[in-house]
Parts: structure tokens; C-alpha cells; sequence
DNA sequence: GTCTATAGGGCGATAGAC
DNA sequence: GTCTATCGCCCTATAGAC
């Protein structure tokens, strides 16, 4: 069962994933544990810090992909990489990224957090490159919406993650006019 | 300034996208029209009434352009038609349609209506085709998260009506393998 | 169409016993 | 770690005057 932590993060998540975070109250959370909600504050002072500690784990990978894509010198190894690293995480995480993306309540309480805040402006700097034009900055917009709903749908939710995987690469790859293979 | 009835409808829009539906109070929307809850209250029956009145037309507009791609014979003509009815609507709605697709809230209350049930199946019926492998599906689900997106993204507000639809319409087209022209 | 006033309930959060 | 009990707030919604 793991810790009483553990189990209340997961059951946290999927409450959060299924009615929203602000459609989702500590009597919930507390509900699916079967314990009070008192039980719930032991554990957390606040449900801000049960969201941080729900999306915590993702956003520090996703900052290593960060890393790992602008150390590359060549722009297709930056996308390549920037994009193999985010493809791998959707999978890895499905609809937890569509959380953070999407719910408003998520978006403020990550970009007030200064270690979090500029993530999400690396990682589309790294997609756009410096002045981009129209197309490029439509398209990477696309390409976050195409990723985010993908660990979202039900329908994909039966597949496991090596075909998720390969087909959300070539399509992303496709979009954004990525080489497929790491420069030489 | 148009009737109290649209300016209401107008703010609710604005603040269900900023914060989310359930993150919206009635307060805040009396309070975004210099009004008291009581006087929203005689518009609307209920806050979901709102919510309902507000993503009403656009729903309609997409049942149209569902209807108008089941009516083509060829599945290429199909994919075309729906493609740029749903550009059509995402752009000039904006992020009315990231708000439907995203607040489960508003899922819960799209799928309990059923003039409107069926509507997202059937849009997702054209794109996929019958018994889709797992690319296609994967795919399509892909291209409704981009579209949602692209209407949300403050880095896309800028961009005018006509040069949005065609990015957005080349780069879903890619995604798809669907051909540019009408068949003849 | 808008107001004041209020009902009734769920919310996040706290205190203190076990 | 979990409980009972409670606080004060804000929520949706209603009633009735102007």
C-alpha cells in the first residue's frame, strides 16, 4: 500500500485528474482514503502544498529535460532532444501534465513558485528558438496541446507506453520538421 | 454595450477561461459587471445555466460541421471538411473551445445534454474512420489537444483570424496526411 | 433589472483528545 | 496517525421590496 503519503498523493492525483483541482475538495481526498479530513491535514498544512507535492516530481524531470536539451549545440539535437524528453514524460506521467497545463489554479501556483517559474518559457524557447515566426510559434503551441491531451484521452488509455511513445515522437517530429536522427 | 443578458454572458466567458469554471464564482461575475448575485440570478437560474448559455453556439456551429463532413463521400473529403469547420470555430472562438475540452465540469455537463451527446464521438468518428489503429487514434486525439491549445495560448492572441486558420490548418493537415485540395 | 437580506450547506483550516 | 468538534468564510440559491 505504501505510506499513508504515498496512498493520499495517488489518490490525490486522480481526483485532481478526474473533477479538477479546484472541482476537488480535502473531503474527497479524504473519502477515497477513508479517513476525515483532519486525518488529510496531518499529512499536508494546506491543499496548495498536496498539489505542489502531487506535481513536484514531474517538474523537477522536466527540468532535467530543460537542461539536457540546451546543452545540445546544434538546434535539431536541442528539439530532438527537448522533444524525446517531454514525449518520454507524458508517457511516463499521462494526465498529469494535462493537469498542470490546463487548470488555471495549477498554472498560477507553478509560475508563483521562483524555482518552477521560467520552466515552462526554457522549454519553449528551446521549441521556438530566438524570434520565431508565426508558423513556428503556432506549431509549438500545437505541439504542447497535441502532448498534454495525448496522456489525457481515454482512448489512449489502453496503450502501453513503447506505442504511445513511438507514434506522439514521429507526429511532434513531423510538426515541427525534426530530423529524425542525432546529428553525426 | 448590447442587453444585460449578453454583457453577462460575455464576462462569465472571460472568467470561466481565466480561472477555470469551478474556479469562477457568481460573485466574481456580478462583480466583473458592477452588479450583485441577485441581479445575475435573474438572467440565470442556475450557474450552470451560464456555463450552458455560454458554449451553446459554439456547439451548434460544431453539430453543423459535423454534419456537413458526414455528408462527403470520400474519406479524404471527409477529414478536410471537419478539419477546417473545427479551425474555423477554434479561431474565431478562441479559447471558448480549450474551456470545454479541458474543465471537466463542463465535459460532465456537454455529456449529460443529449441533443449534444455523441457530438464529440462523432467529430472523433470522422477523423479516426471505423476501427482506427493505434497511429490514427493516437493521431486524432493529438489534433484536438493542438487545436484546443492553440486557442488558449496568449502568445497566439496576437496573430490575426486569417493567419492563425492557415498555420493551424497546414500543420493539422500534416498531422493527418490529408491532401490540400478538394477531390475533384 | 436591480436591490437588501438571508437561508442552508460545503469549504479550508484549527484545536485538542486518544 | 487518526479521531471529534468546531470556527469563520464563501458558495449557490431564494424571497420580496423598489
Amino acid at each position: 500500500m505504501g505510506t499513508a503519503r504515498s496512498r493520499l498523493l495517488a489518490a490525490a492525483l486522480d481526483l485532481f485528474m478526474r473533477h479538477g483541482v479546484s472541482g476537488t475538495s480535502l473531503q474527497m481526498i479524504a473519502d477515497e482514503l477513508g479517513v476525515t479530513k483532519a486525518a488529510v491535514y496531518h499529512q499536508f498544512h494546506s491543499k496548495e502544498d498536496i498539489v505542489e507535492a502531487v506535481i513536484a516530481p514531474a517538474l523537477a524531470e522536466l527540468e532535467a529535460v530543460a537542461d539536457a536539451a540546451e546543452a545540445q549545440r546544434r538546434r535539431n539535437d536541442r528539439l530532438r532532444v527537448a522533444l524525446e524528453g517531454v514525449v518520454d514524460l507524458v508517457v511516463r506521467h499521462r494526465g498529469l501534465f494535462a493537469m498542470i497545463m490546463t487548470d488555471p489554479q495549477v498554472g498560477r501556483l507553478v509560475r508563483s513558485r521562483p524555482p518552477l517559474r521560467g520552466l515552462e518559457e526554457r522549454i519553449e524557447a528551446v521549441l521556438t528558438g530566438p524570434e520565431p515566426d508565426a508558423e513556428t510559434l503556432v506549431n509549438s503551441a500545437m505541439v504542447s496541446g497535441a502532448l498534454m491531451v495525448a496522456g489525457l484521452d481515454p482512448r489512449l488509455a489502453g496503450l502501453d507506453d513503447e506505442t504511445l511513445r513511438r507514434h506522439l515522437t514521429a507526429t511532434v517530429f513531423r510538426m515541427l520538421h525534426v530530423r529524425r536522427r542525432a546529428t553525426s
